[in-house]
DNA sequence: AGCAGATTGGACTGTGCAGTCCAGAGGGTT
DNA sequence: AACCCTCTGGACTGCACAGTCCAATCTGCT
């Protein structure tokens, strides 16, 4: 995190380079569709440069691509991320999600389709996915339980299980807006889990 | 299909066998996990014999996991799947989902799942799990235009977005399931979706 | 300048995997 | 019995891939 000595302005450049090109290869063909050659080829590195910056090979670099994935898409939703405490917010991080997905070349998301695809071969990968996740999904919970303590919500409102609710709707919308290619099912889920949110106001 | 007369009986037998284990093995570990060894290993059969079934290999082998699993998580909605033009349709259809994947050794849904993993590196075989998906959630479709027409739902309501929404509740609801290794964000995904579902009642 | 460590190139290794092939056993039809 | 087609065993091939290694070059520091 933070033991930075390890290497130079440019050797952190080049590591950043080859994390962001290997990161749009993984979302396109998925961790087991991409070949560390892939990525030698698509960043213009070599196999010795993939292993100095990533001593522990593919795995440290999925998990290295996964945390860069995470990073970019809660950025996607700021500021509504930090204040989903109004129904306005709300309505604003469901435009602001669709819009950054709609802009993305490839759809579906980068970390649900990791963390899926990482839980049958590589455990330990997937529970670090999942732990970004599990990041993601606080937020919306911080957001409703600040909801029902000004009272926008009712008493019995269960923050956790609405904000996995309309987590599990971003997440399954992204995944059929992938099977599917066109966007409607992501709009679909988030304006239908909106709606079940509304239903728990006070 | 129909064309049956490549095997005798004891030939389909086999075959079937082949395709039950390898449905659990891939479903456990993923199609990019499993290998033909795996399931060589895992149903007692030898190389030749899964290259006789399967004259495609891998390929075939997987499309033909993708129909029985369709075939078996299609099964497990009856009757209700058929049916689903009353509220208490829906209510039912809702346990026996759950029921259904709380039973299962391995959570997540083998279908999307599937989906979500060749999408990337088979899009041939994704497009056929793809169409899996299409007649399951067409089978949501159907219900609520029904229930449309005969005035459950309100004459604006949309059953192909609503059904839409539904079904990214329960592959949603399922990938959480299967990262967080709980129960719970299926049910609440579920939950979620039949109230926003009930917001549209006539 | 000269050293030490960071950085890079690219050939090489070992293995795990899909797919091939052929020889042989089983079983049913005449 | 003789025949043929289905079914089965398992060795073998070829390749793709993760990971290793060493030598060469660059960079900052004194």
């Amino acid at each position: 995190m933070s033991t930075t000595a390890k290497f130079t302005v440019k050797g952190a450049l080049t590591r950043a380079r080859i994390v962001e090109a290997a990161a749009d290869l993984v979302l396109a063909r998925g961790v087991g569709g991409t070949t560390l050659d892939d990525i030698r080829a698509g960043t213009a590195t070599s196999k010795s440069q993939l292993f100095h910056y990533f001593p522990d090979g593919k795995r440290e670099l999925v998990a290295a691509i996964a945390s860069f994935q995470a990073e970019r898409v809660l950025q996607a939703q700021r500021p509504f991320l930090d204040t989903l405490d109004t129904w306005e917010a709300w309505e604003g991080w469901r435009d602001a999600v669709i819009a950054h997905y709609e802009s993305q070349p490839h759809w579906g998301c980068p970390i649900g389709t990791m963390a899926s695809e990482l839980i049958g071969s590589d455990p330990e990968r997937a529970a670090e996915v999942a732990a970004h996740m599990d990041r993601w999904c606080g937020y919306l919970r911080a957001g409703l339980t600040r909801m029902r303590a000004t009272g926008l919500l009712r008493p019995g409102a269960d923050p956790g299980e609405l904000a996995l609710a309309i987590f599990a709707s971003l997440q399954g919308g992204l995944l059929l807006t992938q099977t599917m290619r066109s966007i409607k099912p992501l709009r679909a889920a988030l304006d239908a889990a909106l709606t079940a949110l509304r239903a728990e106001a006070a």
